[in-house]
DNA sequence: ATATTACCTATGGATTTACTAGGTAAATAC
DNA sequence: GTATTTACCTAGTAAATCCATAGGTAATAT
């Protein structure tokens, strides 16, 4: 599994937030109950997604999340790897993990970053516009 | 992360057995020093792989395990699948898992679809020869 | 018989996942 | 300025998964 459901539940609040347009703000209870999400598990995936400037946040009656950007702007992969943490396949590959100590002569090691740039590609390739499209498919 | 220990380890020792040819049967105990792995871990790799008729396997003084095939008859990929149970990358496409309410309206479904696609064509096109020739690239 | 090997079953610590609980801080409405 | 509404913060937790370990049994060779 490469993306859990706090990867996915990002996706979907972003597209269910570029749904609702960026007049004004929505509060997340809105959004949770519209997707039926657990509010309280939604909050922390808010938090990084508006800390990391990808929503803009406003407390208070009235206030809720919008996006700052038009959904173009947002890839997939920034979102996934914000809320994620990375997304490589595999542990050797990623960073901040303790290096293996095969990395030298490891036979695969190739073939796990061939994998991890595909795979990057693909994400930074499907933008939050690409998903309201209905279909994900790009170019 | 798509693949643990379990699969990484069984490329590994697979890719050990083809450097060792097929003449004879080589004792576990053997590949796991070389390679530095637990030989009780790699015990249920090789039952596993053993099982499913991708090494011959031989009880007693003298035996061991061999491959049956020569490396480019492996791919990448059937290994992985054997020892990792499958390779869906997010779990809403995982076969067997209790399906997604929102299949029907899910707007990344495609999407999920087409990455596990693109993952499952990667790793059926390299095989254990790829490997072998030190670059796991391939065409 | 004994040694060597594969195979089987069970267990366990560590980590991750997907939440829940219960608050505090900021903004608005009265 | 009090109450309400919202975002934000910290902690805990049940379940699952990962990465083994422990201790056996079954088969084959000398």
């Amino acid at each position: 599994m490469i993306v859990s459901t706090k990867g996915r539940y990002a996706l979907r609040v972003m597209v269910s937030f570029a749904q609702r347009g960026r007049e004004e703000y929505i509060p997340l209870k809105e959004i949770a109950e519209a997707e039926g999400i657990s509010q309280k598990y939604l909050e922390s995936i808010m938090t990084t997604l508006s800390k990391a400037g990808f929503v803009d946040a406003v407390h208070g009656k009235g206030g809720g999340y919008r996006l700052n950007r038009s959904p173009e702007e947002y890839t997939v992969g920034s979102i996934l790897k914000l809320t994620e943490g990375g997304l490589t396949a595999v542990s050797c590959t990623a960073q901040g993990a303790a290096a293996c100590s095969r990395t030298e002569c490891c036979q695969a090691k190739p073939m796990w970053d061939r994998l991890d740039k595909m795979i990057d590609d693909f994400f930074e390739g499907i933008t939050i516009a690409d998903l309201l499209k209905d279909n994900g498919v790009q170019k």
